[in-house]
DNA sequence: TCAGTGGGTTCTGTTTCAGAACGTAGCAGC
DNA sequence: GCTGCTACGTTCTGAAACAGAACCCACTGA
């Protein structure tokens, strides 16, 4: 099977890899999500090749996970924007990181504190339950085929 | 910047992804939350080919994601077993099925359905803050650099 | 003896990628 | 009016990664 094909497959986490799996994307949209929304910028805070980086935005914009938007005139700049869709990634996003935070350190602690506005204390992300609030891991979940 | 280096960036998000962030390897690890340990399953279920199946699992063994046991000799089989650092992808894994089950359906609902076995509840899954416990969107966080 | 199983490796043609160069449409300074 | 500079890409070329088929090896069972 190739890699682009992995969307037709019934599985929510193939078609999520489909939008967001390829090389590079997550790390444009890790940009977006720090308020970049430039081709220069995300060129130059991804390390992309330029290529590949037009290509990504493209297909971003194609999936709606990103809105092409037109910022200035003659010449026309676009600038690029997360939608709805594209903010509700960010709990994947944020996964990645505390992943990386825990088992990937080099020793000097986390690049990044996130601080939650609500309560003002640190973000420590944490995966729960929709329906009883309380902290999941993978040992506590049963999955049936729908 | 080649993507090989991106495990050297200091990025909790590139670290991660340079362990998970391959093509196949997140298909690799769900089947791997399923139950699946097998080469051969693990081909069959995922549909990467077998050099790169086989390159994937060497690669997360080689990041202790999964661990590789005898459970056969004469000739000697291999099985491929996830180990804590790799059962700590539970989130990552969740929130990429999470998203997709919301935004890639095709109107036949979701493929997979989970239960929180302490609440017999669906699962649900939400990003919650670890110090008060509140769900939390992308609008609700600040990041400084540590 | 012959087929089947499990876990790979090897080989070959195709696709994707990295990096550099180029294109384009304006603007600012001189 | 000429020279750079900015922003956003596209084009080109050699290198790397991939897909699928074939093969290898050490058994087992008929």
């Amino acid at each position: 099977m190739r890699w682009s094909e992995i969307g037709g497959e019934r599985c929510s986490i193939a078609r999520t890899l489909s939008v967001v799996g390829e090389r590079w994307t997550m790390l444009v949209l890790r940009e977006s999500f720090r308020g970049v929304r430039r081709f220069e910028d995300f060129q130059q805070r991804t390390g992309a090749s330029r290529p590949v980086l037009a290509e990504r935005l493209r297909q971003l914009t194609a999936d709606e996970v990103l809105r092409r938007e037109r910022y200035a005139e003659k010449p026309d700049r676009y600038e690029y924007r997360l939608t709805a869709k594209g903010l509700d990634l960010y709990p994947v996003i944020v996964s990645l990181m505390s992943w990386g935070d825990r088992w990937m350190d080099d020793g000097s602690g986390p690049p990044l504190r996130l601080t939650h506005l609500a309560c003002e204390g640190p973000l420590a992300p944490t995966l729960a339950c929709g329906t009883c609030g309380d902290p999941v891991t993978a040992r506590d979940v049963r999955a049936t085929p729908a």
